[in-house]
DNA sequence: CTTACCATGTAAGGCGTTACATGATTCA
DNA sequence: TGAATCATGTAACGCCTTACATGGTAAG
């Protein structure tokens, strides 16, 4: 019922790549994943604890940090269960674009008011762009050390070219209002 | 805190345009607005009585349709309750694609695995990406009847471009896997 | 010695989905 | 008369976000 979780395949798939702590997760999730998909502490660690509770990861032994990190790695239960999922040919795919909804409504305030829309939806994306442009080269360069590499490059790629298909838009867009 | 609400402000946006029945809500978010944003009854219903409650929204006199209908009509108070969420530039997009999910992980399985992942996702977007030019076509030929359809315009184009992008980025994935 | 970041976690609560329930109307 | 669609609504449930709480570590 209600909404699918996804957060444990999230996770299963990251620590199917290395072992990693939640924080490292968060980190790859606004870093890489952050232009399809995300996801806050409240929702990782709860999971974690999950996860470990259905011994599909396990703690790794710690060096001697001394930190209070927790250090997970995926066992052979939470292989297979990622590969359950990611056998399954359904993908929810759900969108929830704000900008454009301002957009389509945007007939009650007139036109400087799209245009202004318009122009802040311009900048994020360009910004998202610069950043998605500076991964793809390094992972051009590093493309035969990590089988993994291509498939990351793969949806760096598709993040570019949908961000110049935004922002391609955005130029006729704004033509077309003036 | 959680998330924040927008099914009012979709409702609100939807009814400035004209008075409509929740069924008819439905409709259109599944139909016009359904590749940025999307909402079941089960939100529509209680966010219409809410807003009724409010005075966001009131009741139309029915036609001697005899049928259970209920049209509902915005108010001045929905109004200026639209425009403060249309004023306030920020936006939240949200994103949440599976498809792509599967992809970054796809190591796991092989490329045969993420062939049959890409066919799925291409599959999908073709759709789409029909229905929205056939929408388009509508558009143009109706821009002068209605102020409001020159933003439905560029809602449907913004979809057209992204679907566009995204085929076009299938194709490339395909070559590079083989 | 203070700022920034590393690091883990819990609590509260909203939001919206899915599933269920119910019945009218249209059309073949 | 049966199927499809129109039409409205409620209940249960669960995901996830935000906010809070706590403390360690590194660098300048």
């Amino acid at each position: 019922m209600a909404n699918e979780k996804k957060m444990d395949v999230v996770i299963l798939g990251l620590l199917s790549h290395e072992p990693m702590t939640g924080y490292e997760i968060k980190k790859i999730i606004d870093n890489q994943l952050k232009y399809f998909w995300s996801g806050s502490f409240g929702s990782i660690y709860p999971t974690l604890n999950f996860l470990e509770s259905e011994k599909a990861i396990e703690k790794v032994e710690n060096e001697v940090t001394g930190r209070g990190k927790i250090t997970y790695a995926i066992t052979d239960v939470g292989r297979q269960k990622l590969k359950m999922w990611l056998d399954n040919p359904v993908s929810k795919d759900e969108l929830k674009y704000e900008s454009l909804l301002k957009l389509f409504f945007g007939g009650e305030l007139g036109k400087e008011s799209v245009l202004r829309q318009i122009g802040n939806f311009e900048e994020k994306i360009s910004k998202e762009l610069a950043m998605l442009q500076f991964f793809e080269k390094n992972l051009e360069s590093s493309l035969n050390e990590d089988e993994d590499h291509l498939y990351f490059l793969l949806t760096v790629r598709f993040g570019i070219e949908t961000y110049k298909a935004h922002l391609k838009w955005c130029k006729d867009a704004k033509n077309m209002l003036k």
